[in-house]
RNA sequence: GGCGCUUUCAUCUAACGGUUAGGAUACAAGAUUCUCAAUCUUGGCAUACGGGUUCGAUUCCCGUAGGCGCUACCA
């Protein structure tokens, strides 16, 4: 190497460290725009029914949001519309995340000081702050009942409540300020709406799709508050709410994308805009088939659950399957979940929430719908039964044991599902899979007879029953070398001779290594199930 | 209808503007064993279409088509 290509190399070797100073000092600069403030994320359900699986994943991802940036997870009900509240979604909801392993750290049932974390439980709040939008001019008391708005929604196509229309209504812009107070004050019904002013471009700023500009002339003066109830909808409620909870970003569903823009003004009407959060619009969950998004109906339709625990409509009396139920685990769920709509950006799939937690990044989330194939799912389940030990496999056996009426040692149980988990996608098929090990056949099966138990079956079985009676050492690679030796010596075909015990063992023709179920069921079982089955088997 | 979002194998998805377009599930074949599985190996399968920008486009821009969402005194 020549004098000047050395000192070129050396230049370079100089010349990368200060390189990637500059670039580790650009990527913990944009770290700290994003964490300059608190973070602080919610899940906010609306207690109309049970928890979809779509809510399942947003939840998700808020959590490990949360996690990685040390930040905090809320829990807020969203009960502002009294009519279709549903008793004991709340509760459920609950339970469903504690069998997902999925924490909070505050809101109902967790304490906070940002309470209440029920939104009927802040009326209070939202009054005070719809007197402040309305005394800005932010907004407007409206008359129109139901009725009149359906019949100019008949009269006028495409009507919406708008610049454009508002002047034609009965609201406070158009009626003298008496007789608004008088109306109010004799009790009749109103709602305040938003006045968006026409032709000016909004911008969402969304972590996953970019800058969204829409113009404010096709956005309505939507709804904010409602006299009947004195209670606020959704876009008040929740713009207030997550101010006042500090919540650094929102993240949530893409069906919210189109109603960001409104919350954006509503941000910037209180004058919040300074801390109004980030937000991030998750793809949807599709139909696995079909088209439109995942549905409460396509779970039972399609052979899958969409709800995580089974549900027990109380009006209706209907019954929803649920996940836990159905005996999937609920990392395998998370895990499932967590990739439909993002990946990590390498080839591994398996993934516990700690490791999601540390790769997970809403900037890699995907931007189109993901079909919801569960199949996959089914394979997680595979996976995790696979990586669980034994023991913690034969914990979760144990109750189906009981329910079968097998009481046994539960290193029995340990044993028997190293043998025969890695065939199973659900722990309730270990039983399937694994019952002739606790319980001797009562029937053989026709199909298994036909192909392997011939004519000269009794007798090679009854030979071979006499020839392992007479060995000493039992245990399994031992027993098969033996075993092995016998019927060479005997010059039989070994797949004739090791199928005919094996149904006078199993019942069938499955399982695992014969001389791991030899060795399972001990010397003096093995000789009472071969010699059994000689004997009923011999006759027929 | 209006508005917005979106588009890579059947499905979930990867790919600084330069790759034989990668992985996984499912499917098929083979290997293996005493059976059935599991496992391993192999295989087929994709950049929606049309324009541009560029030496070069899956990648950037525009249009078309498809998909999805929203369009309530629901959330």
């Amino acid at each position: 190497m020549s004098t000047k290509s050395r000192h070129n190399t050396s230049i370079i070797f100089v010349m990368l460290p200060i390189l990637s100073t500059f670039v580790l000092y650009f990527e913990n600069m944009s770290d700290n725009i994003a964490l300059e403030r608190r973070v602080r994320v919610r899940f906010a359900p609306s207690p109309t029914g049970p928890l979809h699986i779509g809510g399942v994943r947003t939840a998700l991802y808020n959590y490990l949001f949360a996690r990685q940036h040390g930040g905090d997870f809320i829990f807020r009900i969203e009960d502002t519309d009294t009519n279709r509240f549903v008793p004991g979604a709340e509760e459920y909801i609950l339970e469903s995340f504690r069998w997902l392993g999925i924490t909070f750290d505050e809101g109902v049932s967790f304490g906070g000081e940002h309470g209440p974390y029920r939104q009927s439980e802040r009326r209070a709040i939202y009054r005070q702050n719809v007197e402040t939008l309305l005394k800005l001019g932010k907004a407007y008391i409206a008359f129109d009942t139901p009725d009149e708005l359906e019949a100019k929604r008949a009269l006028i196509p495409n009507f919406q409540y708008d610049a454009s229309t508002r002047m034609q209504m009965r609201n406070s812009l158009t009626l003298p300020a008496a007789e608004v107070e008088s109306l109010v004050d004799n009790g009749v019904q109103y709602v305040v709406r938003m006045l968006v002013e026409p032709d000016r471009e909004v911008v969402v700023d969304d972590m996953i799709r970019g800058e969204v500009k829409v113009n404010s002339s096709i956005l309505d003066d939507k709804v904010l508050f409602k006299s009947v109830d004195m209670l606020p909808t959704y876009h008040l409620a929740n713009i207030v709410d997550d101010h006042l909870m500090e919540v650094s970003h929102v993240i949530r569903g893409e069906e919210w994308l189109p109603s960001a823009p409104l919350h954006v003004l509503l941000y910037e009407a209180f004058g919040w805009l300074d801390t109004m959060p980030r937000f991030a619009h998750l793809p949807l969950l599709l139909k696995p088939e079909g088209s439109g998004k995942l549905s409460k109906r396509d779970g039972d339709r399609l052979g899958f659950p969409v709800f995580p625990l089974e549900w027990h409509d109380p009006v209706t009396g209907d019954v929803s399957s649920g996940y836990r139920e159905k005996d999937y685990l609920p990392e395998a769920v998370l895990n499932f979940l967590a990739l439909l709509g993002w990946n990590p950006g390498e080839d591994r799939e398996i993934l516990s929430l700690d490791e999601m937690t540390r790769l997970f990044n809403l900037e890699k989330c995907s931007k189109a719908g993901a079909r919801f194939n569960y199949q996959k799912l089914v394979w997680f389940n595979h996976e995790y039964i696979l990586a669980k030990p034994d023991s913690e496999v034969a914990e979760l056996f144990r109750p189906v044991l009981e329910e079968k009426g097998v009481c046994v040692p539960f290193e029995r149980i340990v044993k028997a599902v190293s043998l025969v988990k890695n065939r199973v996608n659900f722990i309730h098929e270990l039983w399937d899979n694994s019952h002739y090990l606790f319980q001797a056949p009562q029937e053989y099966d026709d199909k298994s007879l036909k192909k392997w138990w011939k004519e000269d079956s009794p007798a090679i079985i009854s030979e071979l029953c006499d020839f392992i009676e007479k060995q000493e050492v039992f245990e399994g690679d031992i027993l098969e070398q033996r075993v092995m030796e016998w019927i060479a010596g005997k010059e039989y075909a070994v797949g004739k001779v090791m199928n005919a015990f094996r149904v006078t063992l199993v019942g069938a023709a499955m399982g695992p290594q014969i001389f791991a179920i030899t060795d399972f069921l001990g010397k003096e079982e093995t000789l009472r199930r071969a010699r059994h089955a000689v004997s009923v088997l011999s006759n027929g």
